[in-house]
DNA sequence: ATCCTACGATGGACTCTGTCCAAGTCAAGA
DNA sequence: TCTTGACTTGGACAGAGTCCATCGTAGGAT
């Protein structure tokens, strides 16, 4: 069984088939889908399982830190099951794929007190645009 | 009238009542509206403005570089007249407001060329995350 | 092994954001 | 003033996501 499948039940989650389903379609391939893709891909392991459960489940994940939501464009969130290991994100302005990548440094401290306006400022995301080897030729 | 303005009769426009509208209600507050936002706005000036001249006229302007479009949510673009000073954002991660800020370095230089994967990387968006001090108390 | 029940799943309606299009309007050059 | 093609309009449509009443079932209790 899967890591992310074990947290959550650690967590106290009741394991139906659904909830396995999504975990393991986001534990599989660690690529950023959207809801509506982890959700063709949940279908295929368990037919009749619905959109409500697959943006449910995804919310959950979200809100208890197992997986990221990614917003690199106004088109639809993506999912991030890479949420311990702190990285960022770059992104083919052409055909939308995301690569996570590890830049130098701790962006966080790039901003000094002074340009805070009282914010207590928790997290930093930066997003790399670009194009990928594939769109540029 | 407005630098905006001016520079959108430069680049040949067809100066309408519905663009000088919606030029001015982006130059007129630095903050970062939604497109129903600057509409709400426009219509306070033009009553018969439609949404899709809004919406129409903020693309436009995004493709020409006049202003720039913001996604710090899965929710509503924003749109920042700001385009012409590079900057990054701060949001708040309980109310959404958004401030300008300006991180020390350069940001793109943080991202080796081993974790560029091939990319031609031509920009970056940082967007930093906190409670601000109205939300805190 | 069976029963109970609260938690989770369902699907269809709904909202929000944004796009598209055919028809009408008008800014600005001739 | 006339002409014309760029611009505007509003309503239909589409994509992404949320909500909710109802039904189903995981897992503890017996």
């Amino acid at each position: 069984m899967s890591d992310l499948l074990e947290r959550l039940r650690d967590r106290g989650w009741r394991m139906t088939a659904q909830r396995r389903v999504v975990a393991e379609v986001l534990d599989g391939e660690h690529v950023h889908l959207t809801a509506e893709e982890v959700h063709a891909r949940a279908i295929a392991r368990l037919p009749e399982i619905s959109r409500a459960t697959v943006y449910n489940t995804l919310g959950e994940m979200v809100t208890i830190g197992e997986i990221l939501e990614v917003a690199t464009d106004g088109r639809a969130k993506r999912y991030d099951p890479n949420a311990h290991r702190p990285h960022q994100h770059l992104v083919c302005s052409s055909c939308g794929t995301i690569r996570d990548v590890h830049p130098q440094g701790d962006p966080l401290s790039a901003l000094p007190a002074g340009e805070r306006f009282g914010f207590a400022v928790s997290a930093v995301e930066v997003t790399y645009r670009g194009l990928c080897p594939d769109c540029a030729r």
